[in-house]
Formats: C-alpha cells, sequence, structure tokens
DNA sequence: GCAAGGTC
C-alpha cells in the first residue's frame, strides 16, 4: 500500500511528515522536489509539498499580440490553465503513477483548495488512484493526526471558486490594461503599460477619492470659544461646549456675555477609570500597519525586512492572517529566550507578571495558518545589522519583540477626569487624563501618552479664569493617506490578501500611479487622469464594489448555489458591460490621459529634461550628437528653439537653483562653474549673488565680515565675505547642512551626515563660546 | 508587455 499526499509547500510537507511519521522520515528528491518518505503500519508514505499554484491561467499564444487581437475579444474567450513549474508537475506524476492512494494536504482555504486541485488534475492523467483531502486547520499534531486518519472527499466547489476568481481577474485585467494602453499609445508616445486590475484599481480609486476631496475642500470659517482657569497653581484649558461656531455672530454673543467674567464654578465632575488593553497579536496586516505609522516604513520595504528577519531565525513567519495565539504555544521558552540579550529588562518584567502563567491578549481571527509574527530568537543590534540588509532592521525587529511582551502584560489604566464649569451660565468642558498604571505601555513606547493634568477640584468649588479667548480658525481639508490607512482600507473592502496587499500597492507606484512621500501618499498625474477618466465612464472599476461582485459571485460557486460555468458567464457579462461603458467614451477620456502622459514620459528621464522652452512651453532636454551637445525643443521639428552648452564637463541639472535672469535651467558644469540655459557662465553674471547666495555660517572672528562655505574640487573650508583672510576648517566628509538654529555663539549650527552613520549636528566654530 | 494568488 502506497500513499502519496501533497502539501501546500515545503515547509508544511516536512512538517507533516514529521508528524505521521512521530519524526522517523526521510528526505529523498525527485525531479529536484523534496519528498518526504516513511513507513507505518505497512504502508509506504511520501509526502510532497507543492510551492504555491503550479499552474496559471493564460490566453493560448495566437492572442499574444496586442496588435492583432481586438482586447474585446480576450473577454469572450476562455484562458486556458498552463503549468508553470514544470519540476513540480513532474515530481507529482511520478509519484502518482505509483500510488495506491492520494491524499490532498493543501492549506484549508480557497486557494489552497485550488492549488491540491492543480495537483489533482495531474495525477488523475496517470494513475486511477482514489483521491482524498486532509483537513486541518493548524500544523499542530492533533489536527494533522486527525486530518489524516479521516480524510474527506476534496471540494470541487471550494477550487472551482478560486478557479472563477483567476478566470474573471484575468480576463478584465488583460482586457482592460490593454485597451487602455493602446489607445493612449496612439496619441502619446510612451512605452509605459498603464494596467488596470479588480485590485491594483480600487487600490488607486482610494488614493484618487482622497485627492479628490481635498481637492474639493472649501474650508469654513469657525470660532472657538476657551478659557485658561486656575486652581491651586495649576492652568488648565477648557472648551466651550458649543465646539465649532460656523456662525461669528453666535459666537460673538457668547463671547461678550463672559469676556469679562473673572470666575467660574464647578457644576459637575466625572472621574472615570479606564483600562487600556494590550494591542492584538501581530499579523501581517496589523504588522504592516504599525510598521508605517510608528516606524515610517512603506508596507513593501516593511514585509521584505520581515522576510530577512525570518530567513535569519530572529522572528517567526511573516505571512499570517491569525491573530490569536493557540492553546499550547509556548510563552515560557520564547520569553526566556528573550531575557538572553538587548530585550533582557523587558522579558524579565514579563516574567514578573506572569506568575500564574502567560495571558496572551488573544484576537478574534483565527485564519489557521501560522501563528502570530512573533520573536524566535533574541538579539542585540548588532546582530540584526548583520543579518538584515536594511538600515530599519533592528527598529522592524524590536517592534515585532516589544509587540510580543506587550500582549503578554496587565492593561495600562488611566484615569480620566470630565469637569463641566459654568461662566455666566456659559458651560465649558475641561479633561485630564493621568496614566495610574502603565502596564504594557511600559514596553511599547509607540504608544505612551503624556498626562493631561487636571488639578484637585470638587463641584460648587469656583475657579478663577486667566483669560478667554474668541479665535477663528478655518476648517482644513482631509490628510493624504497613509499606507497604513491605505491598508486598512484594502482589508476592509476586501482588495487583495495578506500576502498579496502590499504588491498591489507596488504594482501602482511601478505603474507612476501614485508615489509615496513620508509617510503620505500622494498620487501623480497619471494615476489622477486615469482615475478621473475611468471613474466618469467605468465608475464600478475605480471602486471597491468591482471586487464585491466578484466575491459574491464566487461565495455563490463555492456554497453550491452557481456552477463555475454559470458564474464566469455573469462575470463576463459585468467585464463585458463594463468594456462597453468605456470604448463607448474612448475619445475623450485617451485625450485627458494623453495630455499628462507626455509630459510625464519626458519628465521621467530626468538626466535630460531641463524645463520649459520659452518658445512654445514645451519640455527642452539635452541633445547629443556625434558633433557636440545643446539644448533643444522636445517640440522639434515644429519648434527648432537650441541653446548653446559648453563643450566639456559632465552636467548637472541643479533643480534647487533659479535663474534670476529667466533661463529655463541651471545647469552644473564639471565641478568648476555654472551655466544658465540660454545665458552663460553664472559666476561672470551680476546677478550671481541673489543666484547662488553665500552660505554664511556666522560672524567673521577677525572682521565684521561673515564666514561663508567655500566649495572648490577637492576641499571645502570657511572663508570671510570680506576677503580678510580668515579662514576654519570644517568636516571634509559627509554631507554638510547648514541649519536654522544657532549656538550660543551666533553660529549657525551644522548638520554632518555621513553614509551609514547618524547625522551630528553641532557648533563648528573654533572660537565658539562654549569651547573656552 | 496584461491580473491576482500562492510561495521563497
Amino acid at each position: 500500500m502506497s500513499i502519496v499526499a501533497f502539501a501546500e509547500k515545503n515547509k508544511a510537507a516536512a512538517q507533516i511528515a514529521s508528524i505521521l511519521s512521530e519524526g522517523n522520515f526521510e528526505r529523498t528528491t525527485l525531479e529536484g522536489v523534496n519528498v518526504y518518505e516513511f513507513k507505518k503500519d505497512g504502508k509506504q508514505w511520501r509526502i510532497m509539498g507543492l510551492s504555491g499554484h503550479i499552474m496559471t491561467y493564460d490566453y493560448p499564444q495566437e492572442y499574444n499580440n496586442w496588435k492583432d487581437v481586438d482586447p474585446g475579444v480576450l473577454i469572450d474567450t476562455m484562458p486556458e490553465q498552463f503549468i508553470t513549474k514544470q519540476a513540480f508537475a513532474n515530481a507529482i506524476s511520478r509519484l502518482a503513477k505509483d500510488s495506491d492512494e492520494i491524499i490532498l494536504a493543501c492549506d484549508y482555504d480557497r486557494e489552497g483548495e485550488n492549488i491540491g486541485f492543480e495537483a489533482k488534475s495531474i495525477a488523475e492523467k496517470v494513475c486511477n488512484s482514489p483521491i482524498k483531502r486532509a483537513r486541518f486547520s493548524s500544523l499542530s499534531t492533533g489536527e494533522i493526526k486527525k486530518a489524516f486518519q479521516n480524510p474527506v472527499e476534496p471540494d470541487v466547489n471550494l477550487a472551482n471558486s478560486a478557479k472563477a476568481r483567476q478566470i474573471l481577474d484575468l480576463k478584465m485585467g488583460v482586457a482592460f490594461t490593454r485597451y487602455i494602453t493602446l489607445s493612449v499609445q496612439q496619441k502619446a508616445r510612451t512605452k509605459g503599460v498603464l494596467s488596470i486590475g479588480p485590485c491594483q484599481t480600487p487600490t488607486c480609486g482610494f488614493v484618487y477619492e482622497r485627492e479628490k476631496a481635498i481637492k474639493e475642500f472649501e474650508p469654513r470659517d469657525f470660532w472657538k470659544i476657551e478659557a485658561v482657569f486656575t486652581h491651586n497653581d495649576i492652568d488648565f484649558q477648557g472648551t466651550h461646549r458649543t465646539g465649532k461656531f460656523f456662525d461669528k455672530q453666535k459666537a460673538d454673543a457668547v463671547y461678550n456675555k463672559i469676556s469679562d467674567c473673572k470666575t467660574g464654578q464647578v457644576t459637575n465632575k466625572k472621574v472615570k477609570e479606564t483600562k487600556s488593553s494590550p494591542p492584538y497579536p501581530l499579523n501581517t496586516n496589523e504588522f504592516l500597519k504599525r510598521a508605517s505609522k510608528f516606524l515610517g516604513l512603506n508596507s513593501d520595504r516593511a514585509l521584505e525586512i520581515a522576510e530577512q528577519l525570518y530567513l535569519s531565525g530572529f522572528t517567526s513567519y511573516p505571512r499570517t492572517e491569525t491573530n490569536k495565539y493557540a492553546n499550547d504555544f509556548d510563552f515560557q521558552s520564547r520569553v526566556a529566550e528573550l531575557t538572553k540579550k538587548a530585550h533582557k529588562e523587558l522579558a524579565l518584567e514579563v516574567f514578573k507578571n506572569s506568575e500564574d502563567g502567560f495571558n496572551p491578549r488573544n484576537g478574534t481571527k483565527d485564519a489557521q495558518d501560522h501563528p502570530p509574527i512573533h520573536p524566535i530568537k533574541s538579539a542585540n543590534k548588532g546582530d540584526i545589522n548583520n543579518a538584515v540588509n536594511d538600515s530599519k532592521g533592528w527598529d522592524v525587529y524590536d517592534l515585532i519583540v516589544r509587540h510580543f511582551l506587550a500582549n503578554l502584560m496587565q492593561p495600562a489604566v488611566f484615569e480620566k477626569t470630565r469637569i463641566e464649569i459654568s461662566v455666566n451660565d456659559e458651560i465649558f468642558d475641561a479633561t485630564g487624563t493621568v496614566k495610574k498604571e502603565s502596564g504594557w505601555i511600559w514596553v511599547y513606547p509607540f504608544e505612551a501618552k503624556n498626562d493631561k493634568i487636571l488639578p484637585e477640584i470638587e463641584i460648587n468649588e469656583k475657579l478663577k479664569i486667566n483669560k478667554i479667548t474668541n479665535t477663528n480658525s478655518q476648517t482644513t481639508p482631509p490628510k493624504r493617506l497613509t499606507e497604513s490607512e491605505l491598508l486598512t482600507l484594502m482589508d476592509k473592502n476586501g482588495i487583495g490578501t495578506k500576502a498579496t496587499a502590499p504588491t498591489h500597492i507596488e504594482t501602482n507606484k511601478k505603474r507612476g500611479y501614485f508615489e509615496t512621500k513620508g509617510k503620505s501618499i500622494s498620487i501623480l498625474d497619471t494615476g489622477f487622469t486615469l482615475m478621473d477618466a475611468l471613474d466618469k465612464s467605468v465608475p464600478l472599476i475605480v471602486k471597491p464594489e468591482i471586487r464585491a461582485r466578484v466575491e459574491q459571485l464566487i461565495q455563490d460557486v463555492e456554497d453550491g448555489k452557481k456552477s463555475l460555468d454559470g458564474a464566469i458567464n455573469e462575470g463576463t457579462a459585468l467585464i463585458k458591460q463594463m468594456y462597453s461603458q468605456l470604448t463607448s467614451n474612448k475619445d475623450e477620456m485617451v485625450s485627458q490621459i494623453a495630455g499628462t502622459i507626455y509630459d510625464e514620459s519626458v519628465a521621467a528621464d530626468s538626466d535630460n529634461y531641463i524645463g520649459k522652452c520659452s518658445e512654445c512651453s514645451r519640455v527642452l532636454r539635452i541633445v547629443t550628437t556625434d558633433n557636440g551637445r545643446f539644448v533643444g525643443c522636445t517640440g522639434y521639428p515644429e519648434c527648432k528653439n537650441t541653446y548653446p552648452l559648453p563643450k566639456k564637463g559632465a552636467l548637472n541639472i541643479m533643480k534647487s537653483r533659479e535663474c534670476k535672469k529667466g533661463a529655463p535651467a541651471v545647469i552644473k558644469v564639471g565641478n568648476k562653474y555654472h551655466w544658465a540655459v540660454g545665458i552663460g557662465p553664472c559666476f561672470k553674471c551680476d546677478m550671481e549673488n541673489e543666484c547662488f547666495p553665500p552660505e554664511i555660517v556666522g560672524q567673521c572672528p577677525n572682521c565684521d565680515g561673515y564666514m561663508f562655505l567655500i566649495k572648490t574640487k577637492d576641499s571645502r573650508f570657511l572663508g570671510c565675505t570680506n576677503k580678510c583672510g580668515y579662514t576654519q576648517s570644517v568636516p571634509k566628509s559627509g554631507r554638510l547642512t547648514i541649519l536654522d538654529d544657532t549656538c550660543e555663539c551666533g553660529w549657525n549650527i551644522v548638520r554632518v551626515k555621513e553614509k551609514e552613520k547618524e547625522a551630528k549636528e553641532f557648533c563648528v566654530n573654533r572660537k565658539c563660546i562654549n569651547k573656552l
């Protein structure tokens, strides 16, 4: 009797083999793929891990040429399933041929069932062995043994639901992407692909909606009446209960009524103790959000770091939906491990807190895939820096460790006080918060808050009023989305999965639809115009509903309410309907998009982009020919405007410099001089001092001139604007910036940032009073 | 050249 089982991945296969064989198994390879073998109860077992999907849907070759195939035809063409990982397919065939029974043992979810069916379809071609399914929700001993003792029938509906998703996503993505890309290419010279997809487009849609809200925002005036009260030498602020007065007259009336008041009376007081529980264990989504919020990391980079931490054994597998620990999770040894290195003090505190055992604050999601992200090995900063190729490696590790420990600690306790104060019958509110017990926040400084103190005070007591103000402000527009907020929106709307959400964000960036600046995401012209054009012609595709519609269809397949063909037909009809909306609005849409694409594609070539042509306001660029180089207009041959350039020297376009004589740009030529396009060498120009003001550091100690930074080809130093002869050295290496802050001696503080090092800020004055 | 979903 020979049993063959297919798991979703190599790691799972090894784990299953280890459990079923009680550790007595051997690893062999077949077609380069690991197979785990053992004998048990007279049966020969062989377990192989797949590599996620080993097949994909795609269109047959004759549909590959974009220009020959009308994209609309793709919607009515059924894609075919191709093997993408041939070695795995070969190994499956060879194992299946030699089997009496086959067990599918992939993850128990849609994609897992689907991956199992990929193996099933290959096996069925070479053998007639019965094919069963082992269903388990975690790789724990109990679950695995039970699942393999009672295998069930494979769930064709579950597998088909994933198939429906694959086919519909492909049809829509391919048809829309080709159509938009080709139509825009007819109008604008661009090589780039303008992609559309059922996940990437709504993702961009969120960013677009926010941008629109910002653009359409009209600030409103409002007035806020605030009072500063004093009691027992403590000043605190109260706000009129109305909050924002949008009616100036009403605000003025209230203000006039109380502006001369010298006292107020406490009319109510409430003290409430509130507990703040530790955060749930980290699943991928939560991890990415926090890495963005606390560390300013974009999700792609954060996941890459987590992956490296995982591969070097410091933390657990980073892709998980689960935010709940299994009952038998071994906290004892994990926390003990952490007492060995940098987080020793924190880990010991957790031990102190856990005399009656460890009590994690568990979440509610158990996707039964992997445990929440947690530390495996303790480390010092150096260990992480050696293992992770990213300067933020340590910060990410530290976050994971602290999150893990915080989760095991007591809630933090705050005392919140709210008092109500009457000032000539107008009610003011004041609140205070005092931390009574730090609990988990002690190990989790990311969420620490400062206390807001209110004086000890009782009802009916009188308070002195220091000041009453009536301030006019304006409502502010919504803020740009952060990556963390975008991930939340995606998660809420079912866009993408734990493993793919960051990819969708990356795709949008790669296409030039939006970018991340600091923590916030800002949309680029291409993204905005594309979304705007789509929103007008095919509104559904920009909104998360598109995903929900497909999700509903495939859920019906999973539930057996619809056949695979039925769901595909319905989905195809929906795509067709959207596609006809798209094509009927073609002209307007294309001209709208083409306008921005053209400029951006030239501008993106930043080595050559110069500025606007004064003749035709198109874009100027550097043209290099066999005979030399010059600045020419991208409108050539219609516009023949040109400017000369020096023959020698590397050219560097100084975007931060503006020519006061109106030249389109200033170019740095080698290390020697600057050249304003169309005007000539800047240092022979009478406006030199205005375009290139000296970088003053401070007063010259020798005369009444100022010390300024002089940079030459191979050195830099400070010289006097009066040329009195006094000079002084500055650090030779690192990027040097003169800050606005000044030292007590009057000189500006200088910031020096060397590669791979922390920036230093200090006073460079040799004669600084602090040094004497 | 195109999607989204697995995995590494």
